[in-house]
DNA sequence: ATGAAAGCGCTAACAC
DNA sequence: GTGTTAGCGCTTTCAT
């Protein structure tokens, strides 16, 4: 019996009078198992309160049913969404999720990253703040598949989740410069951020597009926090020449952009890229650059799933989750989303 | 050396041409090690990029770096953020976190948390969505520490973090009593929801205190979306006599009645319990009972550290995270909290 | 349809 | 200081 711990499968032989191998192959339901013994096993199993261990089950057959999702920052409510949606996901093809928070750190990344590893989860979906990932080489090549959310990865052979950056963004600028405006402010987070190069390239498409170029003195990098972009926005529009209208490159940018704005009543259109809790209750009407967080979760959690199915032979693929062009605010409208 | 899969300890040891406990001892930085063996050691796993196997190591110690957290609902950036804040520290201890979600449904929460602990989790953290959990009591027994976070357990020896909601639901009545509010409205949540029921006691509490009893008419429980809510609202402000104030049980309640009221424009005076992200940014003034969501998760997750760290030998304590009543909406404050 | 034996990769006792 | 020997609890052969 057991000497100090649980109850073990050796226990439960013991107790059912059948073998180790009769107790496994009930405990994983195999076929070719007598009703009856089957019985005496469940009984026995009762009786001790036995519980599978599932790590020592891992180590000998080499499968793990745990998937690592390392975001780039678990507090903000993007990354909280996808974890929600993988977790799901995953829950539901009866695996787990670990989850870590880089905080936008390449060192901090990298750590986790071969931390999880060590763990033999089965797959790592990952958020990258690094800006190569050939450290994960081996990983991959021993079976680790990996999939990048959000930002593309590098330096190994790995499938890709984004959204459509490029093009939510021209939209958006495409809109503004369409509705006459000539002087367009771009509010950006650090140009370190892939979403933030990819979203300045896609409003310098609409520039080109309208065969116009983006006035240098417009565009404001290196926004991090709602106050940061308030406090540019308040400089452009106490500049000589200010702009009638701004396209923000993420939501705290619009936030920021939306206080200065609303604080002096000022005259400009904002257009914005990702959606926000209580966007709708906004007395001012705008314009943002909307995507389906859940999907970005559920597509690289089906995608990882499948690959860990598959043995990961197929080509590695970039997926890019559309967006749309929706108002906010300026009403309040009775299909308001839920409060989370 | 590797006959397919990742390199070993052994493989290690024979590149090394070491024992393999001494990669172990060097692995596990242990004491009395010779500095050149260690450098050997270091080279050969550097050369055959070896990475230990935490499962293995796990099996064979029975010690696990893993925290498991159960929330009720992991779409809610409620649990998010305790989520987020958990995660923290245990990374900051060198653990990992597992998430799941029960879905406030008692059976799915039992299947998670027995499949956690089949992972042999060093602890768990879980919100109750089941009445009872004496199903974990051999787990417990076994030495898988659990604390209960938001709402408390029952049926096993185990901590709980709570946040102080008879207090804050207390405080916020009073105050309205204490602006002279003669008919106050109250709009909660399911009352199997022990946050609800303690709300509700709170509020009785001012009640009694002001030497007054609530009108059951005026109670409307049950409400789960904002959409309820706000249906609710409606109703109360067509009733013969309707309220002149509201005190709402959760952010959802919240939004929902100020929806409504909003659109009415109604003189209603709005309290309610948890803050919501640009709450400050509402056209009106509102009065919120706040509590800091990360305190939950920091003091939980180090409230099961240090019960793993020592052994489970102390009496399972409850704590209770302070809330503040503070002003929201009205203006738009340079003090902004940061969107997430 | 069932069982015996081997071993997954590591750490914990003991030797030396 | 270092190596040798046992297992942790399970799944996987392979035999019966």
């Amino acid at each position: 019996m057991r000497k100090s711990g649980r109850p073990t499968m050796i226990d439960v032989a013991a107790e059912a009078g059948v073998s180790l191998k009769t107790v496994s192959r009930v405990i994983n339901t195999e076929p070719n198992v007598d009703a009856a013994m089957a019985a005496r096993v469940h009984d026995a199993i009762e009786r001790l309160g036995y519980h599978r261990n599932a790590l020592a089950a891992s180590l000998r057959s080499g499968t793990n049913d745990t998937l690592a999702f390392v975001a780039a920052d678990l507090a903000n409510t993007f990354y909280l969404g996808v974890a929600a949606a993988l977790s799901g996901v995953a829950v539901q093809r009866g695996m787990h999720v670990v989850m870590a928070s880089s905080e936008e750190d390449a060192a901090a990344e990298r750590r986790l990253a071969l931390d999880l590893c060590q763990r033999r989860v089965g797959g790592l979906i990952l958020v990258p703040a690094a800006w190569d990932h050939s450290y994960l080489a081996r990983e991959v090549a021993h079976g680790t598949p990996v999939v990048f959310l959000d930002r593309p990865g590098s330096g190994i052979p790995a499938d890709a989740v984004l959204i459509d950056n490029r093009g939510g963004a021209r939209a958006a600028v495409v809109e503004l410069l369409a509705a006459g405006h000539e002087r367009v402010g771009i509010l950006l987070d650090a140009p370190e951020i892939y979403t933030m190069r990819e979203r300045l390239a896609g409003a310098e498409e609409a520039f080109s597009a309208a065969g116009r170029t983006l006035d240098p003195a417009l565009v404001v990098s290196g926004l991090h926090t709602p106050q940061d972009a308030r406090a540019a926005m308040a400089r452009l529009l106490e500049s000589s020449d200010p702009p009638t209208a701004v396209f923000c490159g993420n939501n705290r940018a619009t936030v920021g952009a939306l206080e200065e704005i609303m604080t002096r009543d000022a005259d400009v259109d904002v257009s914005g890229f990702d959606d926000f809790e209580l966007s709708w209750m906004l007395p001012r009407r705008i314009r943002i650059v909307s995507y389906d967080i859940a999907e970005l979760g559920i597509r690289a959690a089906t995608t990882l799933l499948d690959r860990i199915a598959s043995g990961g032979a197929a080509e590695p693929s970039t997926q890019l989750v559309p967006t749309a062009l929706v108002d906010r605010g300026g009403r309040l409208s009775v299909d308001a989303p839920r409060l989370p």
